[in-house]
DNA sequence: TTTATATATCGCAATATTACGATATGCTTT
DNA sequence: AAAGCATATCGTAATATTGCGATATATAAA
């Protein structure tokens, strides 16, 4: 993307980013609503599922994975994905600083 | 980013993957950290509040309101911009789907 | 009306992302 | 040991994003 000035902002702000642009991207929505919906399932169940190639789905989790979104678990000779609900609901909770469910006033000035 | 196949997923998945990209950003990340202490401010406030040239602030202002994350009122000459809470709580109950908080389980095969 | 202030847009260079075929790695079964 | 299955990684082409200087646009003040 060109110059990212990752260290002009806060961990906490950077964190935040790195689980948002994980979560940026139309497959990766797709895998999840997958796994929220059977709990857990393989890559090759996804290769099944989506209209993608093996290469770019086993890419696609490599980054959930990365953004910690997911955890994968050896499974004999293939690899069992989950979501990592941990993650999810630190997630949200920043999300609330922005914006709570009790508060639905527009501020803006006009 | 090269090719992304929008086409191939619901519009829910592709909404919601919009949101988390306009997110993926830790300039815009400070941005909506700002208006949230402030409640509302204008451009020239975040160009003196980031280390970003004016431009980049403006760019960035354009990615969170197309993703309708803020919203922006002229007053005066200058543009007043706020936090969009609907939007906020839309994509919240969407992340719903795939982590609640009382869902705590580890769910993964091993 | 000229000047200042505020924001948006254009054009560009540097870098990141996406998708895929080909291939490597590693377990299982035969 | 050999063959098969499951996933990861490499290399590459196409495209998107980021950041900025320069410039355009529009309102406000002098």
């Amino acid at each position: 993307m060109g110059i990212t000035k990752a260290a002009y902002f806060t961990d906490a702000q950077n964190e935040l980013a790195d689980i948002a642009k994980a979560l940026g991207n139309p497959a990766r929505i797709a895998i999840l609503d997958h796994l929220a919906k059977v709990n857990s399932c393989i890559c090759g169940d996804l290769v099944t599922e989506l209209p993608l190639a093996q290469a770019t789905i086993s890419q696609h989790l490599k980054e959930l994975k990365n953004a910690k979104l997911i955890k994968g678990n050896i499974d004999g000779n293939a690899v069992c994905y989950c979501i990592n609900h941990e993650v999810f609901n630190k997630f949200k909770a920043y999300l609330n600083i922005f914006s709570n469910a009790n508060d639905n006033a527009n501020t803006c000035c006009p």
